[in-house]
RNA sequence: CCGCCCAUAGCUCAAUUGGAUAGAGCAUCCGCCUUCUAAGCGGAAGGUUCCAGGUUCGAGCCCUGGUGGGCGGACCA
């Protein structure tokens, strides 16, 4: 049950009975204040600003016709028209007892894009944001019973592919395994790229090997295959380290769009979209015009006839359409590609290949700095390969709980570590707001203090440590709450918040403020761990009984929270 | 030249999308463990929200003009 839209219903109800028009909403938000209430309601200004009367008097109006009998304790207008809604206690108490209904009204099939790296090289830092939010934003329409189709857009084709399958050859004229050639990816990249500039004989076989495998030539289509599938594993490694959701049948790769490409191409050449422009097929798009009135291009065909990666974003934009039959296709993609994805989807939408009712949304993001403020790099200045991160990360986790713990054995410690390293990567990741450029700093994000996952896991760990003790299964128990304590109320009211926050992700996608939350509850409960003991001599068993209930309440929603965000919870650490 | 994004406490970040006295965490200072995990809790201090105008009951948020920074803009992705 999500108050906030019960007291949208009853308020809506009640300004419509005062006689205000429909179109003015009661605009619910949460108190910013104790003093406040837990909700307010300040749609009577705005409505009282188009009726041209005053505000209070209104207000007045619409409590007149109010309906809060058994939700609100108390009701009272402030400053220049707020209505202050005070939730009572027993409600909240009951409120908790309801069954959680967290599928949304309704069911769309909804693309999400995400991850999608260029499997030339080995993924780094870089593909950690769209990665890891693209996940989340996946598990959560999921968990609202959306049907969530995952599409890695990997980048497996291009001209680079020419230097890397003649380096590859090479290596397996010598004997060597392609395994172990590409052990390391990078370095094989950088060898490849050496030996192309270095070699005139090489790089003119390279060349030839591009236009060899784009036609179809069988030996160059072999040595590509078995570039693709080391890569595409050590990808499929990296995810599952990271405990992220991609496995092998959610690979669509840019290839697969080949035989399609020249079918958009035509289409928008029938249609009159795309015109001849220097020899090249160009979409001039009106809509996107500066201000000069220049219309802003779209190359869907180079001049010597090869494809670009708009023309394979297009085949797949109506591949999602059509046969995954999308109602809603959300893309995670780096704020830099933002004027491509506006011309990819202005020219979908105008060649049909899209109808109005599918939402296009790319949902961008800021980059990975590192304490200096400028991208994240290693010492030298490379880039930060994703598999040596992941390393440092558990390494780091598993210093400090050593420090910490004196409890666990080793292999106890390596389980926590990872959980506790892999967590607190993700989550500095995802506790801030999308769209910003973030700073990465190692101490902050481990140092188990504020709003990070080390913080969220302990949290975690006391509640079942409490049960531990008790000796009783909190994933069975069940009985009533009741609230006599301030804690007490606001952790049930935070408790009853959790819905109304996975509401508002799947529709914006911003997961940072899931991440807020569940901070707020650790929060919260931490305080009511303070004052409220549970276990002690002194506690009636009626308020034991209900304050178990609170922290298997507790336990149950920062576990779920956590799950959505990809993040693992530990019995102890 | 054109376009997009950003600027909030010493530092890292919020601010329910136009709501009340701008909030957290680090760092600093003061308290709290023979008591369910102190990786914790309570408190203090810290602000001209880059600048100048404008819109209105109300602006960190919207509009205009600046300053400073990041990133894009036909044949890479």
């Amino acid at each position: 049950m999500r108050i906030k839209e019960l007291l949208n219903q009853r308020f809506s109800a009640a300004m419509q009975a005062a006689g205000i028009p429909s179109e003015c909403s009661p605009t619910l938000a949460l108190s910013g204040k104790p003093q406040f209430g837990d909700y307010q309601a300040n749609g009577a200004m705005g409505a009282a600003k188009r009726m041209q009367t005053n505000p209070r008097e209104l207000a007045q109006k619409i409590l007149d016709n109010l309906d809060l009998d058994g939700i609100a304790a108390k009701l009272e207008i402030a400053g220049p028209g707020f209505i202050n809604i005070h939730l009572s206690s027993e409600f909240l108490a009951s409120s908790l007892s309801d069954k959680i209904t967290n599928t949304a009204a309704n069911q769309q099939t909804v693309v999400v894009d995400y991850s999608s790296p260029n499997l030339a090289k080995e993924m780094h830092v870089g593909h950690l944001r769209t990665t890891i939010i693209g996940d989340t934003l996946a598990r959560v329409l999921e968990y609202q019973g959306h049907k969530v189709v995952r599409q890695n857009h990997m980048g497996d084709w291009g001209t680079q592919f020419g230097m890397l399958i003649a380096e590859l050859e090479e290596h397996l004229g010598e004997g060597e395994q392609a395994e172990l050639a590409l052990n390391d990816l990078e370095v094989f990249y950088q060898q490849s790229k050496k030996h192309f500039d270095a070699d005139t004989e090489f790089a003119d076989r390279a060349r030839a090997y591009v236009v060899k495998l784009q036609s179809g030539d069988q030996h160059c289509r072999d040595l590509w295959q078995k570039f693709i599938t080391v890569s595409v594993a050590h990808s499929l490694e990296i995810y599952h380290q990271l405990n992220v959701g991609l496995r092998e049948q959610h690979v669509k790769a840019e290839s697969s769009y080949n035989d399609d490409l020249e079918n958009v191409v035509n289409d928008l050449v029938t249609q009159g979209l795309a015109v001849e422009s220097d020899g090249a097929k160009v979409v001039f798009l009106d809509e996107l015009a500066d201000k000069n009135g220049d219309p802003s291009p779209m190359i869907v065909q180079k001049s010597g006839g090869g494809f670009l990666y708009a023309t394979s974003d297009l085949a797949a934009l109506r591949h999602r359409v059509n046969n995954l039959h999308a109602d809603r296709i959300l893309y995670f993609i780096d704020a830099r590609q933002s004027l491509h994805m506006k011309q990819v989807f202005a020219t979908g939408r105008k060649a049909n290949f899209v109808p109005p009712s599918v939402s296009l949304e790319h949902h961008p993001f800021g980059t990975m700095m590192g304490p200096d403020g400028r991208p994240f790099k290693t010492r030298t200045g490379g880039t930060v390969k994703l598999a040596d991160f992941l390393v440092e990360a558990v390494e780091r986790a598993e210093r400090l709980v050593r420090e910490k713990n004196t409890e666990l054995d080793d292999s106890e410690i390596k389980v926590v570590a990872r959980k506790i390293g892999i967590g607190a990567i993700k989550y500095a990741d995802l506790s801030i707001t999308r769209t910003n450029d973030y700073i990465f700093n190692w101490d902050a994000m481990m140092s188990f203090e504020g709003n990070t996952a080390p913080y969220l896991q302990y949290a975690y760990t006391r509640i079942r440590s409490i049960f531990r003790k008790a000796n009783i299964d909190p994933d069975t128990f069940s009985t009533a709450v009741e609230i006599t304590q301030v804690q007490e109320k606001t952790l049930a009211f935070k408790l009853l918040q959790f819905e109304e926050v996975i509401d508002q992700i799947a529709a914006d996608c911003y997961p940072h403020t899931l991440c807020a939350y569940l901070y707020e509850l650790a929060s919260v409960y931490m305080s009511f761990y303070e004052h409220c003991p549970v276990l002690k001599d002194d506690v009636p068993a009626k308020t034991q009984q209900s304050r178990l209930q609170l922290c298997a309440l507790t336990a149950a929603t920062l576990a779920q929270g956590l799950d959505l965000l990809g993040i693992e919870v530990m019995e102890k650490m």
